[in-house]
DNA sequence: TTGAAAGCGCTAACAT
DNA sequence: ATGTTAGCGCTTTCAA
């Protein structure tokens, strides 16, 4: 406690009244009289109290904090679902402590005994690309604390979830490229345990088969970082059938396939259009704008929030419940225009 | 709390000894002997006991958590900065709260109010953009709680601080431009309001002095978001003394530019280098890529956290320190190589 | 060597 | 309408 910290003692001493009554009249309880109410009120104002949210949580055992977990906020979708987390939570009373994953199994675990040993009401989570194992989760669950998956879920568990409508967004994209003519397309994926990665390929295929494209294994290929679109792209233009689409997981990698192309020689999008998955800040500052779908991560950290808060408040056992959000494709420079 | 959860009580009662005995034994207090020290030591681990934080907390009057405030993390470089803080905070043992000022005055204001009400045991702030005002950070000192600027630092109060050698950057990018043969070399400066804005100014001045080379008012101009760069650079390059280097104040304006001069039917980095400030992964993806200053956010976070953690556990009252982070000139493909 | 009791700031059941 | 008391989980004198 920091000094000088005014306590419900002082205002009760200062008064010649009892704590308790103080601590009733500050919560408005109908015992109380309006003339003690007004006179300590005043004081408080005057001697500018605020209740101390330590005890308050011990006496409460709720710390008003919830958890959050994401894989790295360099990101700009992680980053927009945490500006969602944090306005709705500061709205609704809540503090927020965030960990990075830094898409690592070990920093996960951490993470979860980080905020468990912090004593959070609630834990909101996006796994890394390499959680295979769920332990941690459970451990989360047995200790009766609420627990929301958002955009990358684990489907193991049964919990309320905040997805994306990946396979639909997915869909659009490959559909925009068939549209505009694209005969050749090519999937640069997610790994396919997450159910992010799984979802955007079958879109991609749905589409495929919807507009009676051949689908082929070898359009679908692993690639969800930079790195990796560094080494496989170029090897994509030299196939004998060489793409004239690529769909991309995400759009970092989708925007270092561009470069790629252009390295190879090729015109983005005459030659091969491009589109990618996120709609981030990159995607409009690239020559040309990559087009992209639009997943409204502000949004998905507000319908998480709300779902766990919820759920922390309310005693009853709801049943749990997914809310999927829709995504946009936006058509920037990057792929042909209709016509 | 958390049903279920154990608590000294709990293994006092099962050993059949006192609460305070198990505290003591848990303290490795010198009265307690080695046999009771296992023994408690055996069931707490068989129990998995943990000590609740939050009763600690009211005890100490210490949270063992610390507060941070920044502009936006969607900037690659605040959010490098708060995953240095994070990992040095978290192995000191803090736990770290985070709140975004939007670069509005008003949120930052109410980030200080939340900080504070969760009684945070130190905050580290990088002010906004429009932050004119100081009072509410005096108030934090006047709580007696440890405050730390870094990068966008608050002149007028006495604190620790962690800043870029933003001036020596600055020369190094200028000095640069004209070692590889600019003679026009206009700087897109931020708000002079903000040290960094200052003295990433006074260090391209600095440089264009050093080499002999004419200042101008008409080169430094007040830009330094995107949208601001749309409207600008294409004026630049209208201009009879067309620019033929470019200093931006941050990446995401030097790129931008690129793209208006690119635009306007110039070459980066033939007609026109353009150099930025952050060295983020943006500056990786263009084409060309952006040659610029590396401010190393990840160390800034840590150093930042060191000072605020040596300011809270330390309780003498030590001079106040200024940490400067050296800046490393990263030349790539926007500024022609030296020649 | 161990235990009893008080207290951190607050609330609430139970007096008065 | 107001006060007394106990207790949230833990530490820390002080007493035994």
């Amino acid at each position: 406690m920091y000094k000088g910290q005014v306590t419900i003692k002082d205002i009760a001493k200062e008064l010649g009244i009892s704590p308790s009554t103080v601590s009733k009249a500050l919560n408005d309880h109908p015992d109380i009289s309006q003339v003690t109410k007004k006179v300590v009120r005043d004081l408080v104002e005057k001697w500018n109290y605020k209740p101390d949210p330590i005890a308050l949580s011990l006496k409460s055992g709720l710390t008003k904090t919830i958890g959050v977990i994401v894989p790295e906020i360099v990101h700009y979708f992680f980053s927009t679902v945490i500006s969602g987390i944090e306005d709705l939570a500061y709205d609704s009373g809540y503090h927020v402590m965030f960990c990075q994953s830094n898409e690592t199994y070990e920093r996960e675990v951490k993470a979860v005994q980080t905020l468990l040993s912090s004593r959070v009401d609630g834990i909101l989570v996006s796994i890394t690309k390499v959680t295979k194992d769920f332990g941690h989760f459970r451990k989360i669950q047995d200790n009766g604390i609420p627990l929301v998956f958002f955009d990358r879920i684990c489907n193991e568990l049964d919990t309320d979830r905040v997805i994306v409508d990946d396979e639909q967004g997915a869909f659009d994209a490959v559909e925009h490229l068939i549209k505009t003519g694209c005969k050749n397309i090519v999937h640069l994926s997610g790994p396919q345990n997450l159910q992010i990665g799984k979802n955007r390929k079958d879109g991609y295929l749905r589409a495929l088969r919807y507009y009676n494209q051949i689908t082929d294994e070898q359009n679908i290929i692993k690639c969800d970082t930079r790195e990796e679109a560094t080494i496989i792209v170029p090897e994509l233009m030299k196939r004998t059938n060489r793409p004239d689409g690529i769909f991309a997981v995400n759009d970092l990698t989708a925007v270092e396939s561009m470069n790629m192309i252009k390295e190879c020689g090729f015109n983005v999008p005459k030659d091969v259009s491009v589109v990618g998955f996120t709609n981030g800040m990159i995607s409009d500052i690239t020559c040309p704008t990559l087009s992209s779908v639009e997943q409204h991560g502000y949004m998905i950290g507000k319908e998480a929030v709300k779902l766990l808060i919820n759920r922390i408040e309310k005693k009853q056992n709801l049943p749990f419940r997914t809310i999927t959000i829709k995504t946009e494709m936006v058509i920037k420079g990057s792929s042909r225009n209709v016509g």
